[in-house]
DNA sequence: AAAGATTGATATCTCAATCTTT
DNA sequence: AAAGATTGAGATATCAATCTTT
């Protein structure tokens, strides 16, 4: 496919911010991480899943879905779902108008649980994040990730060749 | 530490790009990890360890340098050169100064791998970020990144409090 | 005792079957 | 057969000991 001459390395300019960006990644996912572990005892993936389910307005959402939406293998969430029932935070329950499906459904504990976890959460992310913002570069950084995003969507398809 | 109330939640334009940003994040991270695996066969972790080793003039770097470069625990890092030098990419060596210490260094099948993996990495991070980009916008965007992680590196120690 | 590193047990993730319903 | 989901086996990650050297 790519021949190993003739490759476009990256500017010194563009090496600074691909670097920089995956610093500030993995900076911001270990802090984030850590803290919600400690206060809430959730780790990032059990709350990613938790705010996916309370993203819907049922509270629930199929497997498939919740795996196309995270970006994640459908078995890795019916394994993921199946530890989370188990300490309460999801329970699954049959779908109606498709007897393969699956609903994932957040409890009242999965609620409470979230709930401990937000406002920590949040104010870790504005701490980190924000606190360092102008309004206006909030909004000159988001028309960047989104022009860049646009982009990249269509290079990440979850399945892509069979 | 926080209390339930008083929380600034985040604003709508806050939470764009919040979102954006995570979604873009784990996007990127997909895209590159299958494209490696498949050109080269390597796993994301298996090349950041290799880019460690190779930004060293050595090709060696200490095992909790790795660590702490990398954001992972000593353990971690110590079961995957384990792994990786079952494979025959990397070796162990005495560390002379200090006896307790041990150097992990590149062989010359790990600089092989790397070099397999680098031009198709460089050419999906450039289709997919840069192309979007201009140079102003790079620069832009550099400066953005950096503003945020200049605080976020603070509040980022890999053992905070022991 | 503290630092550097490894080890083993457990938890989690991935990949290839498998099972059920459409 | 294809889609939705689960299962089990193997690979990887985390956490708490352990071991050696300083």
């Amino acid at each position: 496919m790519s021949t190993s001459t003739d490759v476009r390395w990256l500017t010194t300019d563009e090496q600074r911010l691909w670097r920089g960006w995956l610093k500030l990644n993995a900076q911001l996912t270990a802090t984030l991480a850590r803290e919600m572990q400690e206060e809430a005892g959730l780790s990032s993936p059990d709350f990613e899943v938790l705010v996916n389910l309370t993203d819907s307005p049922e509270g629930r959402v199929r497997v498939t879905d919740l795996a196309t939406q995270m970006l994640w293998e459908r078995s890795r969430v019916s394994h993921h779902v199946t530890r989370m029932e188990r300490r309460g935070l999801v329970q699954r329950a049959n779908c109606e108008e498709d007897g393969r499906g699956a609903w994932v459904e957040i409890t009242a504990a999965g609620r409470t649980a979230i709930e401990k976890a937000a406002p920590g959460h949040v104010e870790t992310v504005r701490r980190l994040v924000f606190d360092a913002l102008s309004p206006d570069e909030v909004r000159a950084f988001t028309h960047l990730v989104e022009k860049v995003q646009a982009r990249a969507a269509a290079g990440a398809p979850v399945a892509e060749m069979s």
